[in-house]
DNA sequence: TTTCTTACA
DNA sequence: TGTAAGTA
């Protein structure tokens, strides 16, 4: 199929279908007019590639860990260090999960503070 | 009409 | 990400 196909089959602008072949995420083949073909299996390709994203991780991440993911549901197979990338993503979640709760601590600091108004 | 690349908002 | 331009 054409990148319009897969596009509308997967609900994803071909914009960024473009994209995530250029990062790497998708692989297509060419026609002859230069024109992206590809094959049933990026329909569940790209629907992996949207769960991840939306976990958060980054086209980097999603990268090393999407070859190891398994056909059907968007996860893993546990292979390679797929373990050590995604405890290391909860390692730098914690730690800006700390820093929001110190900043939420301040601000509610202002507010329990009597105003001079 | 659809797709392609490049580049700007 | 969207969109414009100029093609094939």
């Amino acid at each position: 199929m054409l990148i319009g196909e897969l596009s509308r089959r997967t609900g994803v602008s071909t914009r960024l279908l473009r994209y995530y072949e250029e990062q790497g995420l998708l692989a297509a083949g060419r026609d002859p007019n230069g024109y992206r073909r590809y094959g049933d299996g990026s329909v569940v390709t790209v629907r992996k590639i949207r769960v991840l994203l939306e976990a958060g991780l980054s086209t980097e991440v999603i990268r090393q860990v999407l070859p190891c993911t398994k056909d059907d549901g968007p996860e893993f197979d546990w292979c390679s260090g797929i373990r050590d990338i995604l405890d290391r993503e909860l390692a730098v979640i914690d730690d800006r999960i700390e820093g929001l709760q110190r900043n939420r601590g301040a601000i509610a600091g202002f507010l329990t503070r009597p105003g001079e108004h």
